[in-house]
DNA sequence: AATAATAACGATAATCATTATCAGTAAGAG
DNA sequence: CTCTTACTGATAATGATTATCGTTATTATT
C-alpha cells in the first residue's frame, strides 16, 4: 500500500492543473471505498470533514478526473453516473453484475484472465478492421441477485451507499 | 423477412395489454432503422406520419417495450438513453464500439461466436458463484473512431441520427 | 515583495431528459 | 349499451448535470 501515482500532484502540474484540496479529498474518498459512488454520495461523505465544498465542484472534479483517466465513470441505469477509482491497466481489472430489481452492483474478477485474453484479441482485431483506437471497455451482466430471487429486498433502492 | 413475433399483438394481449397504434408505430420505427435512437429521435421520426403522438407516450412505450424484452436500452454516455430492436437470443447478437470524441456508435458482430462461448461459460459460473440469475449483458469498447483519429469530425455531436 | 495572469472555487441559476399527474378517449367484457 | 380499465396527450414537476459569475488561491513576472 504505497502512495498512488497522483499523490504528489505531479500528474496535475504536468498539465498546468493544480492539485487542490477538493481534488485531493475526492480522490481520497474514492480511494477509501470499494463501492460505486454518485456525485451526491461523494458530496455527502465529504461534507462532514469539509462542509464548505460545493456540489458543482464535485461534478467538475469528477469530470476532470475521469478525463485524466484516474477514475472510471459508469451508468448502471439508476438515473445517475457512478464512479470508482481506476486501477492500473490489468491490475485488479473487474467487471460488473447489475441487479435489475434492487440495483445492487457486484464486482467480479473471476475469469478475468480468460476474458482479458479474449478481449485483447478482440481489441486488436477491431482496431484493425474498424480503424478504431480502443482505450477501454465495460462488460456488464444484468440479472436478478440472490436476495431479489427470493422475496426479500423488494425495495428498488438507493442501494450502493456503503 | 417474415412478420416479427409481436405482429399480431398476441404478446401484448397475453398480459392484458393492448397493441395500440403508438406501440405499433414505435416498434415499426425501431424495426426500420439500424441505428440507436433516442426517445426524441423516435418522436421526431414519427411526427411526420403521426403528428398527434405525445412525447410522454414515446417514453412510456419505450419503457414498456424494454421491460417486455422487445427492445434494448443503452446508455452510451451522451446524456440520453438510446434504443434498438432486440434480436432473438443469439441471432445477430452484437456489441458496440463507442467513439469518445464524436459519439459515433459502431455495431460489430465479429468474434461473437467466440465471445458468446466465453460469455456463456462466465454466465454459468457467475450464476453459481454469486447466485445471480443472469438475463443479459452488454459489452462496450470505448475509443477513438477513424474519422476522429485524423483531424476531421471535430464536432462532438448529436451523431447517430441516421 | 508587489503585480498580473489564470486556475479553481462555491453559490446559484439554467438546462434538459425523464416522470408524474390528470382529465379525456378507446378497447374489451358482459 | 354500459361498465371497467388500459391508454393517450398535454402539461407540470422532478432531478441530475451544466453554465454562469463574482471571488479566492496559486503561480508567473516584474
Ligand atoms: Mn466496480
Ligand atoms: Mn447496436
Ligand atoms: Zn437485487
Ligand atoms: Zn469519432
Amino acid at each position: 500500500m504505497q502512495g498512488p501515482i497522483w499523490l504528489e500532484g505531479g500528474l496535475f502540474r504536468k498539465q498546468g492543473l493544480r492539485f487542490t484540496l477538493p481534488r485531493r479529498v475526492i480522490l481520497d474518498t474514492l480511494c477509501k471505498t470499494k463501492g460505486h459512488l454518485s456525485a451526491e454520495d461523494i458530496y455527502l461523505r465529504i461534507h462532514d470533514s469539509y462542509p464548505q465544498i460545493g456540489l458543482a465542484t464535485v461534478y467538475r472534479t469528477l469530470e476532470l478526473l475521469s478525463k485524466m483517466g484516474l477514475i472510471c465513470k459508469f451508468d448502471f441505469g439508476d438515473g445517475c453516473s457512478r464512479y470508482e477509482l481506476a486501477r492500473a491497466r490489468d491490475e485488479e481489472h473487474h467487471h460488473h453484475l447489475v441487479c435489475i430489481k434492487c440495483g445492487k452492483i457486484t464486482d467480479y474478477s473471476d475469469f478475468v484472465e480468460e476474458e482479458t485474453r479474449l478481449i485483447r484479441e478482440i481489441e486488436k482485431a477491431l482496431s484493425r478492421k474498424y480503424d478504431f483506437q480502443i482505450n477501454s471497455h465495460q462488460l456488464h451482466f444484468y440479472g436478478v441477485c440472490k436476495d431479489c430471487q427470493q422475496g426479500n429486498n423488494s425495495h428498488r433502492a438507493k442501494q450502493e451507499r456503503r
